[in-house]
DNA sequence: GGTGTAAATGAGAATCGTTTTCAAGTAGCA
DNA sequence: TGCTACTTGAAAACGATTCTCATTTACACC
């Protein structure tokens, strides 16, 4: 069933949206909805071209912008790695990031203090919140305890098979 | 009194950092503590090149890196222009940023939510977290209530006479 | 006070994610 | 079917930051 019945959801998202219909929209929003994953540009343009080759990545590029635009997309930045732009997918419920600067895993959080926050902010000082850009790193469990070991070594764990630029945040 | 002592601590912060003493360290780190706003790489280099011509941009770069891995300055990025990093001094007390997209003001908000967001996620996750990233963005009330008075004609108020480049994030 | 050496600097080139330009193609309406 | 405004591909442009490399400097040690 999910074939022209999934697609032709997405083609509807877009045109609720307002947004014209294209090949290469409907393309990106199918790689978002499917992707398990948190997906940055380049990686979402690998994927465009094995279905469709012909795609560039400038349009991967405005296709996003338009549908972060609508809402239907959203746009994260990840620790470290502040220069790259990820997306995902608008329908998950509220969460926030950490990104394990140990193995470069981006773990899913769920806290409702963030919301406290805007809300009180808002009332205290009158300002009008429309969106926050927040993102947490440090150490997963598994990477915090291996750390503890072999501290004597203190060997350079900030390995990130992510791409991942970055400068160091001493961990006071 | 103040000329030479406090240029003198500066000195003395820079030796306890473990960080080799130079005139380029010395101008930036100065100029970080006096700023009453917050500043990007290119105004410390505007600044430090009024007082001694011969720095270089590259060496503001460099700096900023050394003193933000000896935890002297902190760095952040605002709101929609999230291309460009912001430096202060690590000197104040625990808070966070919020960018009106209407002036571009940056208001400096206090709450504890943040860190007992971190505080339960840690105990719950055991996660351990070694720095956050955040940012909010909105409305200040002056730019709130002018909106909800011209809001028949919607006149685009994103000017932002900051350098702020950026794309829409939808108020929902 | 000299001196050696690792670290810091200046100038400009390089990087690299993202955006723009411009000519050609296409969606969606009449 | 045609019109027109919106999209697209390709390549160039942008812009904040980082790097290269030759030169200078801080500072530990004599």
């Amino acid at each position: 069933m999910s074939e022209h019945t999934s697609r032709q959801k997405v083609r509807e998202r877009l045109a609720a949206a307002g947004l014209r219909v294209t090949s290469q929209r409907l393309l990106v929003l199918e790689i978002l909805d499917e992707a398990d994953e948190h997906l940055d540009a380049e990686a979402i343009y690998e994927r465009a071209r094995q279905l469709d080759p012909r795609v560039s990545l400038a349009t991967v590029y405005r296709t996003l912008a338009k549908l972060k635009e609508a809402g239907l997309v959203e746009q994260r930045y990840f620790a470290r790695d502040h220069k790259r732009e990820y997306y995902e997918s608008a329908r998950k419920e509220e969460h926030y990031h950490f990104t394990c600067l140990g193995c470069g895993k981006v773990i899913e959080v769920h806290t409702s203090r963030i919301a406290q926050a805007r809300q009180e902010l808002s009332e205290e000082l009158g300002l009008e919140f429309t969106h926050a850009c927040i993102c947490f790193e440090g150490f997963c469990p598994d990477c915090a305890a291996r750390r503890r070991e072999g501290k004597g070594k203190e060997r350079p764990v900030l390995d990130m098979n992510l791409r991942v630029s970055g400068q160091t945040t001493p961990s006071r």
